[in-house]
DNA sequence: AATTATATGTTCTATATAGAACATAATAAT
DNA sequence: ATTATTATGTTCTATATAGAACATATAATT
């Protein structure tokens, strides 16, 4: 068991971070000595809800939701962050922090990286700074497309389309979530996810089994999403398909 | 009639836009004769949907609507735009079109400023680059608390949210909006505004006419409104209370 | 093996909103 | 003045989801 997890550790890369694997070699050189590994089990918090934030993640194999809390209690999800992103945004855009909490959804690893370190880099105005930038627009889109999705599709869509995001960012076909966390990530009962789980698993779309979630055939699941999942990508890939790094090979 | 609209355009001035007015001396120097004054007429679309902008906009007594239509042709607002901010965000942040629409909601004018003149400032990374930033902060997190409120208020709450909204960026207490229009930015039926204002005018707190709002009781409209309102003015307000010109008085 | 906790399944009623059809009133156009 | 257009009001039914109460099944703990 300990060996396994030693394991899992040395397995991790920087690279794993599509944002730091995107880094021009200069930027890499001055940022990956900066960045520290941890490990970030399900459930935890890391900001809460109008606290200065201290450092900014970029998670490898982990995925964090960024929701917001009602006075009610009710709770929403408004935008998933995976290796495709970084959690930290007001950071530089200002602020140090937001309304919003952010509640790891898929224990993994992140590099933790000190608002100074990220400060310094991105306030020299080069790649790094770009690329921040970009990625912020894509989550923008997707926090939009939220906001949409929300007021106008079912929870049979939005469940496909919070699959795919999820799956995308884990680069697996499994899950390991309950219907009752789904459910507070859409800011919807649990009975509802659990309707909405029990149709795809009779279409054979999905299997699962207490918190353990196998999708069987994911066309389907395009398929049977609302077009916000579709929408995000595209151009997600469309902000993110000219990075610093890759340029270098044009 | 000639006349008053005369006089309307000689009252315009670049003040009048919190963003341009936040600017410290030597940037306005530099901004200011890049400006021109345009009239954006009720329903033009400033942005469509993909494509590319060549202009950023910063209104003074307009109001324009970020707003996707979906591929069944509902649409949703997703967020506002007043004196207090700009439109064009993606010409500093990369990509230089959003999936969304941008709709001019109230009648008015606004400054253009060509995207080469605002990217050549925000590339110095002064005041303006951090300013535009600080804004783009408080947009998402207009963004995210209408993807919340669109997931838990009903439309009475939501209603009042927006007319809180619209009354604070255009400086007045009367509205000129059809219930067709509301309904429209809101996601919802127009029968479903129709209601709900019903009910604020029988309770004495708005009177309206054929797309003419009046707000008679504000505070009584701030009631009525879900938190949403109040939690993006306090985040708005703390973003953007220490501006650059502010700044030098302390 | 027995017990407890957790995850999921089922089924009821209540409610907000959608969808639809049509009525009425105010303004604009002829 | 008459007609057309636009904005608002009303009232049906249908439906998705919430709220609630409880049953069952699987895993963890003792």
């Amino acid at each position: 068991m300990h060996e396994t997890k030693a394991d899992k550790l040395a397995e991790i890369s920087p690279a794993q971070n599509y944002l730091l694997a995107a880094l021009p070699a200069g930027v890499k050189q001055r940022i990956y000595p900066q960045l520290e590994l941890v490990k970030i089990p399900l459930g935890k918090s890391l900001y809460e809800s109008g606290y200065a934030m201290q450092h900014a993640y970029f998670p490898t194999d982990s995925i964090v939701s960024l929701l917001y809390v009602m006075e009610s209690g009710a709770s929403a999800e408004i935008s998933i962050v995976g290796n495709e992103g970084l959690l930290g945004i007001p950071l530089f855009m200002g602020g140090r922090s937001t309304p919003s909490r952010a509640i790891v959804q898929s224990a993994g690893c992140a590099y933790q990286l000190h608002e100074k370190g990220l400060q310094e880099e991105f306030n020299r105005g080069g790649d790094f700074h770009n690329l921040l930038l970009r990625y912020t627009q894509s989550l923008i889109t997707q926090m939009a497309q939220t906001a949409v999705c929300n007021r106008h599709h079912t929870i049979d869509q939005q469940l496909c389309r919070w699959l795919l995001l999820s799956l995308d960012r884990l680069g697996t076909n499994t899950l390991n979530m309950t219907q009752e966390l789904i459910a507070n990530m859409l800011g919807v009962r649990r009975e509802g996810v659990t309707e909405a789980a029990g149709k795809l698993q009779r279409a054979g779309v999905i299997e699962y089994k207490r918190g353990h979630i196998v999708v069987l055939d994911r066309p389907r699941l395009e398929e049977l999403s609302c077009e916000c999942y579709a929408v995000v990508k595209r151009e997600t890939d469309r902000l993110l398909r000219y990075l610093p790094s890759r340029a270098l090979h044009h």
